[in-house]
DNA sequence: CAATTTTCTTGAACTAGTTTAAGAAATAAG
DNA sequence: CTTATTTCTTAAACTAGTTCAAGAAAATTG
């Protein structure tokens, strides 16, 4: 397993040293994890972030009656972790679990303190992504503040087109807060006025 | 005009020593705007980040109709920026406006360059009240996908009680992404619940 | 404090999206 | 390949929240 794809994503953003890069790769770990599992149950403690080499998961609450609300996907090149509970190291309210068998370079809560007292240029990077973080969270809620479900639909198949290519509508459709039978309607709309 | 709110909240996050602090507040200027009046407009570059020392500000888009929607509030001790423009320096989407006679303090893009250069742990400051930011829209989006308008509004008043007593219903509204009409109901609901 | 503007309330008509249900299509499992 | 399970579609009934309109209350301005 080699860690080209992170190191790639990681100098894009902050440069560092052949020997700096070195050890971050060190901190990191490979994790697979096959289509169903769990990386995170609501309740635990997240103790590791993780970059997606591989594959494809889920961040979501459960609610009373066992409905998912997907929060975001995971697909290649992204992060994922309960950023609440791995920031405070305290129980989680979300849970992460794999929709397709997925591999992930993680580092621990603990790794990632020496990290960053090791390489303290690595503050800036997580400094950095995290700014471009919000940014992408605050245009997501004026999205849904602003947009029809359909617009919404049709901004994330276009903006998303691998990923979305993925996903069941049901996925979908819980990721973008509507139901699964109106992203039917919507797609049938679509359909009819195509003719 | 003294920096104590400003130094206090950055000493809560990561421990500075008195020199530190004094080097990070020569930095940030005052800046006093009054009410009504626009900090930022869409369109322009976002060169500033401010930290609200007292008042009260609005970040918000406007549709082709003049409709605001507000993406949210900043009150005394919160920070104000549009983000995504202060961080790649290129055209605003959003604008700011002051809902009262507000006093920030200011710290310019370049200077926020050279604090970073000159004191390195303010990469870890940022880095921290980033992730935390973070947490925080992604459980506002979370709410907006699992509660009704009224939990949202109940959920707003009681968390912000402060706040929300300065600003009117059309407002929290705004925020909400629900109605004005809709805000009258609800009250209307709560007190004959009441009796 | 009088005049003007904005906000708040109320109600009736409306609509975007939900709920429920049930069959069809696709996937996964044995 | 067959069966079981999940997903997708469709349609009808429904509802949370919107729109429009108009008067009352409050806040702002001169």
């Amino acid at each position: 397993m080699d860690k080209k794809a992170l190191t790639r994503y990681i100098n894009h953003l902050v440069t560092f040293s052949p020997e700096e890069l070195e050890t971050i790769n060190s901190y990191f770990h490979v994790k697979t994890i096959p289509k169903g599992e769990y990386l995170l149950r609501s309740g635990q403690i997240c103790r590791f972030e993780g970059y997606v080499v591989e594959g494809c998961l889920k961040v979501y609450t459960t609610n009373s009656k066992g409905e998912e609300k997907i929060l975001y996907f995971a697909g290649k090149d992204w992060w994922v972790m309960e950023i609440d509970s791995f920031l405070h190291q305290t129980a989680s309210e979300l849970n992460i679990r794999a929709l397709k068998n997925s591999t992930l370079l993680t580092i621990s809560w603990t790794d990632k303190e020496r990290l960053y007292a090791q390489i303290p240029k690595v503050e800036r990077l997580f400094r950095i992504m995290s700014q471009k973080a919000i940014a992408a969270w605050q245009r997501r809620l004026i999205r849904n503040h602003t947009m029809t479900a359909e617009e919404r639909y049709l901004h994330f198949i276009d903006t998303y087109p691998t990923l979305s290519g993925q996903l069941t509508n049901k996925h979908i459709a819980s990721y973008l807060g509507i139901t699964q039978e109106f992203v039917s309607v919507i797609r049938k709309r679509r359909q009819l006025e195509k003719t």
